[in-house]
DNA sequence: TGCCGCGCTCTGGTATACCAGATACCATGA
DNA sequence: TCATGGTATCTGGTATACCAGAGCGCGGCA
């Protein structure tokens, strides 16, 4: 028997499909601010407001969001300052995980990475245009990420760079067709399954920790357009202080 | 004027409250399950379930306690394996925090660092008894640690490692004792400062990262008393299954 | 005609009532 | 005596009603 399991709380199923809109959305094409309403939640997806606030507390410790008492609840759009240090832990963990590959990973798996790489390699050569060809590169890198994550077999780290990439994704787009970081990237990510192969840790932990560094130096670089235009929201009544981040930080 | 802000929701208080006191109670000295009552809770902080309820997600999210549907909430304890984990994620960051002490920090605050170990060096000598002196190194251990963290100048650093220091903590004071451990932390601290006074990125990161590491593997090889013990618990009916981690793992 | 102030309404925060599943206990019968 | 099943009760999940602060608009007054 396959042992059904009741997990399907409604504030689960809330938080998922708020999850999945946040991140369908283009938050850095979309110019005004985003706003959410528990009522109005509540009435498209057919629960009362309870489990809606929830996963609303869920989303706003994990960053995607934040409420303003009796003002609404924004969806959030990470300054450049802040997306720069989310690459920058990216990379710290990264470079753990390609390290803990190098040690625990059997050959099989560094192989089957490989074989991600050159079957990108070959299905995208020539014959398509720019746009879906990095479009579709887009993807190939992320899963060249996630996979070295899945790979390290930490489930913290699996767990930790979860939310981590849903802004690397939103944001890869807009930087990957920049500069010619696409084919940059491939060579990097080349080095990285060498040194992998080689097992030679210290390698693949400063090869992969550089590259993703090199994004977050990239965005440093030509990321302003990520902070707020001053032209999209009249005046200065644009977006509530976001002083504070999400927790308390408390240290 | 000092801005009063008006961020103190019942269930602000509440998370805080909750977070405090499974801070205190030492979890791994404590052999039988904790369980939180969410009516008890209410009726002792005076407030309604709700903000407790909330209160308890961000804690389930935070991996601080697992609530198990019509069946109870119980605070988590760590598996050796999961701590393991959770210092060797530490170790990514410090490592990634000592480099960007070495790149961003100004030279006041590296001496700051020395000076803080040093103090501890002249106050602790020889007039103090083992225990006292033990207790007292791991409080100046996790400053040094935070500290590094803060001068890093990454907020989501910080905020990262926040949740990661309480676990380290927890465990800290059972593993510090053991196997002349105070002494040689205290040998790879200076070491990490003189990198950082050199401004040497590499060797501080590195020297960060394996000092971390280090406990991660004393953990790993020592560390068996973490597991449950099948003794205190009577046959099987200890925890009930706490098979999937606090967050989806949808990776 | 322009400015000020009162109040309506909208929104998140809180309290509470009710629901259903999980457990434990007890009565019953083999 | 012990297995069994039914029921009381306890617990988290959900729905809903109410509260108070923030914004906004309308009307009166200068």
């Amino acid at each position: 028997m396959p042992r059904i399991d009741p997990q399907s709380t409604f504030r689960d199923l809330a938080y998922a499909a708020l999850k999945r809109a946040i991140t369908a959305m283009d938050i850095y094409d979309h110019p005004e601010e985003i706003r959410l309403d528990e009522r109005a939640l509540s009435a498209d997806l057919g629960v009362s407001r309870t489990p809606i606030r929830e996963a609303v507390t869920l989303l706003e410790q994990e960053g995607f969001v934040r409420t303003l008492p009796r003002r609404g609840i924004y969806v959030v759009r990470k300054t450049k300052r802040e997306i720069v240090e989310i690459i920058t832990v990216m990379a710290a963990l990264e470079s753990m995980a390609a390290r803990l590959v190098v040690l625990n990973a059997p050959d099989d798996d560094i192989a089957e990475l490989r074989r991600l790489m050159d079957a990108f390699h070959d299905g995208a050569n020539g014959q398509k245009d720019g746009g879906e060809r990095l479009e579709e590169y887009s993807d190939a890198n992320i899963a060249f990420h996630q996979a070295i994550i899945r790979m390290s077999g930490c489930r913290l780290l699996a767990e930790m760079t979860e939310n981590l990439f849903i802004h690397m994704r939103a944001i890869r787009k807009v930087t990957i067709a920049q500069d010619n970081r696409a084919a940059r990237s491939i060579v990097d990510h080349m080095a990285i399954i060498e040194a992998l192969e080689r097992r030679d840790a210290e390698a693949a932990a400063r090869l992969a920790r550089d590259h993703t560094l090199g994004l977050a130096a990239h965005v440093e670089r030509h990321g302003d357009f990520l902070d707020p235009h001053p032209s999209t929201t009249r005046g200065s009544t644009g977006a509530p202080e976001m002083a504070g981040s999400s927790p308390a930080m408390t240290s």
